[in-house]
DNA sequence: GATCTTTGTTCGTCGATCGGCGAAAGTGGC
DNA sequence: GCCACTTTCGCCGATCGACGAACAAAGATC
């Protein structure tokens, strides 16, 4: 009896990850009997989990059945929270988005107010995507500040008053709640959508502010504390000149986050007063918001070259508003990293602009969710209940 | 059923751990029936893994009889090889380091001569311990450079001339080997010694050169080339003068690595050479060593401070040569450290000098072949033999 | 259309786990 | 000192679940 893989939350694990597809694949790779198999999915195809599609191809002699998870009767919710918007996704078991909108949202307005936002949002989804409250199993969400993970309460977070260590997941009742930092299930989305096979990948998000999402051995790295990815607050060579909000100078954000690029660009008499501003400006072909950007990419390649020493990451991918110019910003930031790490750590190493793009965090969020209900643990509770 | 916790390699765990010392405690702890447990458990005795000691405190019925790891029968080798030096330690199969030795021994001298050198220690480590042979299970090998920790192999590594590609475990006739990193050896040693409740755990082996060796959520990260925690060529400001052997400037080992603070105290006209001279002239009072190896403290902080934002751990151990001066160095570190790290990163952060000092390495050598034979899948293989 | 191949189900068998029972080995009250 | 009580632990019949052989299904091949 080797380290039995068959329990059937694992079953479905496979079935999820495409690592299998039919009874005889999952007698295959589990080890287990066929009967044993076929036991084990009709528990689930009778939970409402599992679906057979069409035969398949046969391989010379009676065709398979195809399994695959049952996209209907279950929903999942992506919510996207940021300073000044929200984005909300439906997607199905499989991790397809189903709908989606985005409103402007102050996330100032306090929980309250958001969240019943929230909540208005996702049951017009839901009736959109033709699906009852009841189908809802789990909702992700990112927020803009530091979360407790394990309680999705806010830790202190700067730009959101109001919520600090509100408890997020209480507000809804019924499906399970899991609230992490923006940048992590942005991190979670890429990696998934874009990066499957990954197993170290960071995310920068190079908006306003500047964060990083770790994705470790294809699992969030969240820290201690929660509030690991925090890259925006560390010291860069030559700019001691530069004070941060955080009460230190030289800091990443204070010299290459959108907030310092539109305000050096108003001292160059220019209109700029945001992140968007400063791509407008490039994307309009202004020359002076171009070299700015193409000098944050440098800045953040700078302390991005330090951590790729460290983390020795596979996959580097640059997201957030910023991303937008994401040839000039990318360029400056591939510049300094192949010029300031080690070869080893670089041989193998890929940055490149998020393909998720504005779905990113959404698309994490949902997965988070997605994922904590398709858990071994938990499928196990569910077909054994 | 629940994800079964029941395996005897799982039951081995708890037993290791210390999380279960009795048949009772494995039966409340597992789920499992009273008469599975000693089942499994008959089962570790009768092969030779699992003992009987006195009975316990009775808590008011019969006593129980406690049970733990069969400290005879077993051996394990923890082995450091230093630039210049050779570390061998024999262990029991619960980490207790039975015998140990240290030889000067050049690594240069080429993987044949000294894996020889090595066997004859482990021969005469064994003889001393009144072992023989055959009772070494496993051995574990930290190594001063780059390692491709599944074959074994050390990738290109700058200061072992003639191990390029050598596939290490062959050299060994028997027993499991595993080599790594010294350092990631030496993280491991400290995190299973002096904080194995931490769950993230940055040390940092300041010697001739600096590098940190990184455990994540209980277990070793090593990037996706091997190559993470390679810190040394991490660029620090204010020192854009200073070449560094990597071809880069202001690399973080070219202006607090041992032989950096070396060549300043020559250049102020003192006698010093290695990292261990710096030492010396610290622990004889001289003022301008002490001077420097303060700054470097500051300057190795400067880098962890950025680290701590990204990676955000609980524990930061200080090791290596210079460590031994550690009240001066690491005062230096947790000054920067406290000054430019997030407020929510260090309010739960310690900072501290080894507390496994010259046996960190072997120690954390030893336990990745203890723990490589406990895992539950080669215990269950052994048991089902 | 007969045979072969692969898939999936049914059902009897067998091994592993469970849990009750009783013995062992202590504690504590009287 | 004796007896009731508690807890540990081995034994053994009852039960549960996985296995795999046999069979049915469905298409490929000739």
């Amino acid at each position: 009896m080797t380290p039995q893989p068959g329990s059937p939350g694992d079953v479905l694990t496979l079935i999820s990850t495409g690592s299998a597809t039919t009874r005889s694949d999952l007698a295959r790779v589990t080890g287990l009997a066929r009967s044993t198999i076929s036991q084990r999915v009709d528990a689930l195809i009778e939970r409402g989990l599992v679906e057979e599609t069409e035969t398949g191809e046969s391989t010379g002699g009676r065709p398979p059945r195809q399994l695959r998870l049952h996209t209907e009767e279950h929903a999942f919710a992506g919510v996207d929270l940021g300073a000044t918007h929200c984005r909300v996704a439906l997607m199905d078991i499989s991790g397809e988005i189903l709908a989606a909108c985005e409103d402007p949202l102050l996330i100032g307005d306090g929980p309250e107010e958001v969240l019943a936002h929230v909540d208005r949002r996702l049951d017009a989804l839901l009736a959109d995507a033709g699906r009852p409250r009841a189908a809802l199993r789990a909702i992700g969400m990112g927020v803009p500040g530091p979360v407790e993970f394990a309680t999705g309460r806010p830790n202190n977070p700067p730009i959101m008053p109001g919520w600090n260590d509100y408890p997020i997941p209480e507000y809804f009742d019924g499906p399970s709640v899991l609230v992490d930092n923006d940048v992590n299930v942005m991190a979670l989305g890429e990696h998934r959508h874009a990066f499957p096979g990954a197993r170290h990948l960071l995310f920068v998000k190079a908006g306003t502010g500047i964060g990083c999402g770790i994705v470790a051995d294809g699992k969030l790295h969240r820290g201690a504390q929660g509030s690991a990815g925090d890259i925006g607050h560390i010291r860069v060579s030559g700019h001691d000149d530069a004070g941060c909000r955080c009460g230190n100078s030289a800091c990443l954000e204070a010299v290459a986050g959108g907030a310092a690029l539109a305000r050096r660009l108003r001292e160059l008499g220019l209109a700029a007063e945001s992140a968007a501003d400063v791509v407008a400006l490039v994307q309009a072909g202004d020359t002076q918001a171009l070299r700015l950007v193409r000098e944050a990419g440098r800045l953040i390649g700078e302390v991005l070259a330090g951590l790729v020493n460290f983390f020795n990451p596979e996959v580097i991918v640059i997201g957030g508003a910023l991303s937008r110019v994401h040839d000039h910003l990318v360029a400056g930031v591939r510049e300094t990293i192949y010029r300031r790490s080690l070869p080893l750590a670089t041989h193998h190493l890929s940055i490149t602009p998020s393909r998720a793009g504005v779905d990113a965090a959404v698309l994490g969020a949902g997965l988070l969710a997605v994922e904590h209900y398709l858990s071994p643990d938990n499928i196990n509770r569910i077909v054994n209940a």
